[in-house]
DNA sequence: TCAATGAATAGATAGTGATCGATATTAGAG
DNA sequence: CTCTAATATCGATCACTATCTATTCATTGA
């Protein structure tokens, strides 16, 4: 059986609505189901986050590797990092002390599409 | 003598930069003037704004229009159809007392490759 | 000129979110 | 079994934002 609607994350759930553009309209229950996933993306720290981490060696990035580009504490990075990774942007990887984080290009062209692909 | 770049609207900021997944990460400059245009459309109701006006007969609704599709007040509305407006996402076009929006495809679409043109 | 209608502005409030310092958790090294 | 380093969580604070009601502004028609 697959995952109900609800566990599915954000990013899950966007890639069956037909885009913003089109004849007809997204219901009220799609809205909010696109919204979170923009708002994770609409802050300036995280979509350097995503950069960053796509842009790394590897396609992989740990906390500390991206502590250092920004003017933050480490709980605040930290705390972007979780956002994007609870709405399905990013990808999570123990090993060992570190955590390695890596960008779900899927999710982003999904939401692209979703945005842009009316026209 | 073109527009300096502070006159610009978020929206017309965006179309210069490479997308978020390059080689090459984001600036904490051009970061921060895409964050504004996401901002604007991670909101369930603005989401639906857009594609209710883009679905609207001639491509265009005035606020009255779009008013009967919430259960919101008429100012509300309006508030967010200004936050729109003012990124650069919908034209405004005063006919008589009527106020007619519309989107602007292409700020879109560009913000669309932003997001997901890196691949 | 006045009344009516569509839209925007103003001011207030309640909820959300970005950030920090302090603390907890986890895993490897010795 | 400690010590240390890498992340995560907690609790507080300050700023921002979505929403409302009341009001103002603008345009048309009588």
């Amino acid at each position: 059986m697959s995952k109900s609607v609800e566990r599915l994350s954000p990013a899950e759930t966007v890639a069956c609505c037909s885009p913003l553009m089109s004849s007809t309209p997204l219901s009220t229950a799609q809205a909010e189901r696109i919204a979170p996933l923009l708002k994770a993306l609409a802050d300036p720290v995280r979509l350097r986050l995503l950069s960053l981490v796509y842009a790394h060696e590897g396609r992989e990035a740990c906390v500390c590797d991206l502590h250092d580009a920004f003017d933050l504490s480490q709980p605040t990075i930290s705390h972007h990092l979780k956002v994007l990774h609870e709405v399905g942007l990013l990808d999570r990887a123990k090993r060992g002390t570190w955590v390695y984080y890596s960008v779900r290009t899927e999710a982003l062209a999904d939401l692209a599409h979703l945005i842009g692909g009316g026209r």
